[in-house]
DNA sequence: AGGATTTAACTTGCATGTTAATTCTTACCC
DNA sequence: GGGTAAGAATTAACATGCAAGTTAAATCCT
């Protein structure tokens, strides 16, 4: 009857994934069963093996007997997480200027050209779009399975805290200045230069999310005030 | 009746885990359902909710409609597992060393104690047990969750493969050494020097692990001739 | 009236039945 | 004799039913 390409469970933890990524289904909130079984029409047997799936990706959290909850993100897990994709993304440019062939410096320079575009014309979705594929680019050329892996593990624990970092003011150009430093380390092969001026890069967006952050809770405790 | 501390599921993604650490269940061989339901009398369930499970890990490599295998790493794996686990435990170190008080630097020095009396002797199963003891210890002192969460997923990895890399002539006596200067550093709170010390130790287990397997293809290969 | 205990509704967790796809076998045709 | 196609057996994938545990409400006792 039905054309199994994929399996359910399989599907499933794809669009719960997004869902969770869309904020749909927000930290902390509690996954009924039954209920998304109604939702993605599917029975409970290939929902729970997704929620298990998930669960080892880090984004619910399983209390047993209990049930499972999106997981929350907290200020300290940012502090963690970002030093550590610094020193992986910082590797992968350092792999990158050794790897990278005059080809792949084309197509990385026709990237940079857009993302000076969408900067100059303020255009953050499209910045934010841009420098995913940037960062993506630059992951591949390292050509390592396991780091690319660590770095998705951990990419994905982000995502689940949708932060918007770009909303600082200046943020967009600060970003593009760095990302131009690490494009010019990689032009010219300088792998250690391409190594620091991306951990730079990502210890600056945490900063600028820090700083946002920070205006946020002040704003808001000042409404509540 | 039975008391449900844990859940099924999860008592069997234990077990199956430490089967396959064990060597029960060897890289490349096929997880045949109904056997493993009979091998640990749960059904089939919370069985495939535990493969669901160690597939996420990457323990298992799953192909559609075909089942689960045990997944195989490759010299290439290893190639590149290494070189990000020297990254992340070097990271460990240098926090360690910020991190670390006169009473865990007097934990370390028993574990080192250890370490020494056990190269001294020769006794190899428990240098082993010892080295990751103190690896643990150093991961702990960085107190960096999701630092320590990646290295573990890497480590697992590691593990599949069952490496031993001490069997070369002279490694234990040789690792023993780098731990010693890892550890001086850390105890002079110097840093960089303990990061650089980490990262030197990972890289010459890769190598004496490569040696050994070049030796051991060799003996293989002239025994097939 | 306030607190403790029991009970009922609900939900998770496990077992088993059912379906459909893949693979292996076998027979048949070229 | 080799190759292909049809069919049978195997089994992964899904649905459903049942049991056990959790939560919350209602009743009873102090």
């Amino acid at each position: 009857m039905r054309l199994h390409q994929n399996s359910l469970h399989h599907e499933a933890a794809g669009t719960l994934r997004e869902q969770i990524f869309a904020g749909l289904l927000a930290p902390g909130t509690f996954l009924d069963e039954v209920a998304l079984c109604e939702s993605l029409q599917i029975s409970r047997t290939p929902l729970r093996e997704a929620l298990k799936v998930l669960t080892a990706e880090g984004l619910l959290r399983h209390e047993p007997r209990r049930g499972c909850f999106v997981s929350e993100v907290t200020e300290q897990d940012l502090d963690d997480i970002f030093p550590v994709i610094a020193l992986l993304e910082g590797r992968c440019a350092y792999e990158a200027a050794r790897n990278a062939t005059d080809a792949d410096l084309v197509a990385l320079t026709t990237l940079h050209e857009r993302l000076s575009a969408h900067a100059a014309a303020g255009r953050v979705t499209d910045y934010y779009a841009c420098n995913f594929a940037i960062h993506e680019a630059i992951i591949l050329l390292a050509n390592n399975r396991w780091l690319a892996q660590a770095i998705a593990d951990l990419r994905k624990i982000l995502k689940l805290a949708r932060l918007q970092s770009l909303g600082a003011p200046g943020r967009m150009a600060q970003s593009l200045q760095e990302h131009l430093t690490v494009f010019a380390a990689l032009r010219s092969r300088d792998s250690e230069g391409a190594d620091a001026a991306m951990r730079t890069h990502l210890t600056r967006q945490r900063d600028a999310l820090r700083a946002l952050s920070a205006t946020h809770t002040a704003q808001t405790s000042r409404v509540a005030a």
